[in-house]
RNA sequence: GGGGGAAUUCCAGAGCGGUCAAAUGGGGCAGACUGUAAAUCUGUUGUCUUCGACUUCGGUGGUUCGAAUCCACCUUCCCCCA
């Protein structure tokens, strides 16, 4: 299922295999669908064309609508949506930490209410398994919390340890789902998650523990959520040495250009994040010669490509001036054109990093762009 | 020809003697956004030597300690009746 090709001190070029799709290429991007859509008004047709290897989508959202059932009576959700490369579903271990004000944790699960129309709703590790058995996708995340930032040591070790219990029933849930006559996708994968929040002992216990559930593959969850760079960085290189080898690693909702090429430095396989579509649709722009926000007043005129080096569908027919006017006058060209965009810049830099992985040539990847993706172009 | 109403900071539009550089929208400018309750949110938007000062509310005069707010005239616009 997942082969490591090659590696350049942690960093690790590897390949993965899941029921759908060809072989994914990592380090990779997933791209972010959570309703089974690309916020921004992107197919999964458009996908395809800027370079997606493997799409997320979200068990809390597609449970609420249109109900998981109804996507499963539809054949599920790769021709619910028209995308037949591998799907991650996101298991919503993360609405638990966004919809703080709208939940309430117990052992047996969290209850929530409806961010939609205030209804009550109960999912836990078994819920979270059976929908996303319904959805059919390849990799089913286990079901979490994503601890908010900052937490006590108090809390965030009360809470880890509840999500490893978590994980326990989630495996047995999912391998009985898998083995079930009619299940939609036998071949589903079920990936754990790591918490601990920014205590490195908590976070490496944590993971020691959750590797003896024997996942097909492990996440680092809880980060990116409010704690400097710095850190994120420090907890990763603290759990990384008790993931296990053979197995994917994905980092959770990372995030940045440069948090990604260091995140691969330290060993990360896979990441996912909203960032080129919500900065998309606000109009931030992400280049090889750092960041373009595309509402500024001096790009009005400027009839060149926001990247003269991108080969997107925007950046390939139409000049800045242009998109800023699309952005002002609201069409949803603007915000449609500015994901293509951005989605391909994050699938063309996992593509480098790749690149630069298999010609050995990481390091000096890592130090001419960690920074500079970083600044304003 | 007769009667009535209105002119406010980029726009629309509050204000109706002091607490008004002037509400609220819109527009403009800038910032934020990391497993998506987000085509969203935040700041800012007269000038300057910016914890203060100065010049603004169609124009010109006037009343008053003090006027965007009251009075007179002028200019422009709108409505109704002939």
């Amino acid at each position: 299922m997942f082969h490591l090709l090659k590696t350049e001190g942690r960093a690790r070029r590897g390949e993965f295999t899941c029921t759908h799709g060809s072989v994914v290429q990592t380090p990779v991007f997933m791209n972010v669908g959570t309703q089974a859509a690309i916020k921004g008004g992107v197919s999964a047709q458009d996908l395809r064309d800027v370079g997606c290897q493997i799409e997320l989508s979200n068990t809390y959202h597609l449970h609420l609508r249109p109900g998981d059932n109804l996507v499963r009576q539809l054949g599920g959700l790769h021709t619910f949506m028209n995308w037949d490369g591998p799907i991650l579903t996101d298991s919503g271990g993360f609405q638990v930490f966004s919809l703080a004000s709208l939940r309430r944790i117990k052992e047996e699960g969290v209850y929530f209410s409806s961010h939609i129309d205030g209804r009550k709703i109960f999912m836990g590790p078994e819920e979270s398994m059976q929908i996303q058995s319904n959805l059919g996708s390849d990799i089913a995340m286990a079901f979490d919390e994503c601890v908010e930032n900052p937490a006590t040591y108090e809390y965030a070790k009360a809470s880890c340890e509840r999500t490893l219990r978590w994980l326990a029933r989630c495996k047995t849930e999912h391998d009985r789902l898998n083995a079930l006559p009619d299940t939609l996708n036998p071949g589903q994968l079920l990936f754990g998650i790591n918490q601990g929040a920014t205590f490195p002992d908590l976070r490496a216990w944590h993971m020691d523990e959750i590797a003896k559930l024997d996942c097909d593959g492990y996440a680092i969850g809880g980060l990116a959520v409010g704690e400097p760079t710095q850190i994120m960085y420090n907890i990763i290189d603290a759990v990384e040495p008790h993931m296990p080898k053979e197995k994917p690693r994905y980092l959770m909702g990372v995030g940045t250009p440069s948090n990604i090429i260091e995140a691969v430095a330290r060993g990360v396989d896979f990441f996912d994040c909203v960032m080129p579509s919500r900065n998309g649709r606000h109009g931030k722009l992400f280049t090889w010669e750092g960041t373009v926000n595309i509402l500024n007043e001096k790009y009005a005129a400027d009839s060149r490509p926001v990247s003269e080096s991108c080969g997107c569908p925007l950046c390939r027919s139409y000049s800045r001036a242009y998109l800023r006017h699309l952005f002002k006058a609201d069409e949803v060209l603007a915000l449609r054109l500015a994901v293509l965009h951005n989605l391909y810049f994050y699938n063309e830099l996992t593509a480098r990093i790749r690149q630069a992985l298999d010609e050995g040539t990481f390091a000096a990847f890592r130090s001419q762009y960690s920074e500079q993706l970083a600044k304003r172009a």
